[in-house]
DNA sequence: AATGAATGAGGGTTCATTCAT
DNA sequence: TATGAATGAACCCTCATTCAT
């Protein structure tokens, strides 16, 4: 009797669904307890089918890594603002912001957090790729920016790492349904990241209840 | 022929002083390639020790990964600022700046990035307590700087995630001797942590070449 | 969609056509790869066919090597001269030349070089038995050649073995196509086997070009 | 409580004992049921030991196959004849009676029987080239006695093909301790295959009691 | 103190076989 | 008839841990 987490459609479509499922799954208990302390078992039995069955949506446990790395990439890029006519700071505000918010929603595929090591050399050298697209998006932000007056100067590379950390240390941290929803963190973690990138000369955005909620209580 | 990776002293402190090597060779390793993916036979070989011999230095697997913790616990805690007399920003940004070098220079025992459900329930809540009094610190400072009016308003709880996703974040992308010493990486981090925390009525921290080196190139 | 590998028929025969492409098939793949070594997922794909499929033709997968064993049995049973009026040794000239030529042939079914522990005891007996008197009947011939003078005495059973010996391997070198056609090797070890076992007093039968082509070109 | 099936010898040594032991039991085992149906619970518990302990003396279990492979590769060398000053056909002779003997004895580690296709590629190359030694080793004394007129004309290969099935195929039938002893396998065989080739003009060797004991019982 | 040897437990993977469609 | 999906059993292999030396 299999259940699949309530997750079967009408008909061809659902295989892809299973096999979405399944990512998502395996995203989750790969980020929660790590990779190699996550056995095909506990995915398995967290979807309610047998270990053998795992293997009709994934070739191995090792493919079925790469597949979220790419995923998580794709979702990446995604979250990447592409809108014109806005100032460096802007795009790479709202970038953060749904960035966050995706790392963290109920159908992230994220896996950052975890050991690179874990995939193979040449899978590595594909997701490294993907990754740097990404990060070259955050890069050409911030450069734009600097360029633009809108962010303080430095080294973009530099830069792009702290942004990161930030944004990516959340999935060790926030829990759904807890004392924040998604939407704050996104715009709490927005509001850190581009006050620190303000120039000394500009006006600096303001954030929510949960960081620089406009003007201080003080004054 | 044990060599211990050069680490011999006089006497008797030569079992603490081996210890001492063990527990970094092995942070290491834990943070290149995760917990369950390292294989005490990995330590033993990098360290030019047989598996049986580190069963003197250390009771189990386990036991080795949470006395690292509580190793790295209290070098976090010992980056903790204690300078009296001094704005919270201020003690905030020593406490970064020291906190961030001392997890990549060469004796770090820092396994931050490691998945907390590797140690034994009990002995993650040791942990998870000392880290809170890392945390605490930390908490301490801001809430000490929103109330002297050196660190703009927020939830302190959720400005220290951020804090540590920052600074945390670094064992992930930093290697020593590249293009960036320790000591900018640890003035870069502070900077960038504390110019997102500057009021909007006070000057910002001046950084170093890796970020907001001043003023503004543009101006 | 089910290609079969172009064997389909007209109606009802279709069933034992396909099963007998099935066998050749699997007999095929039993003999190049083994046995063990031979999933039904790789006898279905060669087919062109699925899984589930097989079992319409076949019992279990043991029962498969069982009918395979049981058709080659009675392919060399088919083999034996059964001319009267002939020496032993013609007879048995005959019948290596013929047996020889259907192991190699295209159609044939000829396992012998596999395992015989893997079938199931029961099935080996029979299997025993059909090959006994395809050895019985080999036997006959060398005894009746001993006894008509065209055949070298000695131990009837121990000559079988080496007649064997000579024959079956051939499945293990001979690649049609190349250098030697079928009915050369036929030919050849049967000339080779009979040389050995003509009497001193008796003239040898001339081969082939492979071997003992008549006259040695030296003399 | 391990009992090495009695192998134990003094120091440092032992371990090549031991992994000689296992070497012929694996060989024995991979003879007599296949490779893939020999698992390595069934080889340990032949030994007396478990099957972690395999691992040892072995890298993996392919890698057991290529070891058993080289070393039966070895032996079969060994058994050329190199004696100077003989005939082809008397060089032959005295190699097949060896290689005959060595293959059934005690100490064997012959596999020839065994599928190749179990090994993986760069190895299957290496045991190939090794085994090419040995043919290359037959051919050579089949050359010179067809120069010599010890053998009758034909097609080397052809002829080394059929002296190795004959040889090869001793593994299949013969039993220690039954009705014939090794010797008089090996001098059996030997006379088989070397009245085959022996020319017409020429007389042929001796037998045994096992075939073509000198003169015909008829006459 | 140090190590080669040994093993129970467990994880990834394959496969023959069944079932529902 | 044909097949995608599912699974119990079994296998190869790794590893933390112990023991005898």
């Amino acid at each position: 009797m299999v259940r699949w987490k309530n997750a079967v459609a009408d008909q061809a479509e659902q295989r892809e669904l299973r096999q979405d499922v399944l990512y998502r799954e395996a995203a989750r208990a790969f980020r929660e307890n790590g990779y190699h302390a996550t056995s095909l078992e506990n995915i398995a039995r967290a979807l309610g089918i047998s270990k053998p069955t795992l293997y009709h949506y994934v070739k191995t446990k090792g493919d079925l890594l790469f597949q979220i790395h790419m995923a998580a990439s794709a979702q990446a890029l995604a979250s990447l603002c592409r809108e014109p006519g806005l100032s460096g700071l802007e795009r790479l505000r709202r970038t953060v912001r749904d960035y966050t918010c995706s790392t963290v929603g109920e159908d992230s595929y994220s896996v950052v957090i975890l050991e690179e090591k874990s995939l193979r050399p040449d899978q590595l050298a594909i997701v490294v790729r993907e990754r740097d697209k990404f990060e070259a998006g955050l890069r050409g932000m911030i450069e734009a920016g600097m360029r633009d007056g809108s962010i303080a100067p430095g080294e973009p590379r530099f830069v792009v790492f702290n942004v990161l950390g930030t944004m990516n240390w959340v999935t060790k941290w926030y829990r759904r349904g807890r004392d924040w929803t998604i939407d704050e963190i996104g715009e709490g973690v927005a509001a850190f990241v581009c006050r620190a990138l303000t120039p000394d000369d500009q006006p600096r955005p303001v954030g929510n209840r949960l960081f620089a909620p406009g003007a201080h209580p003080k004054s």
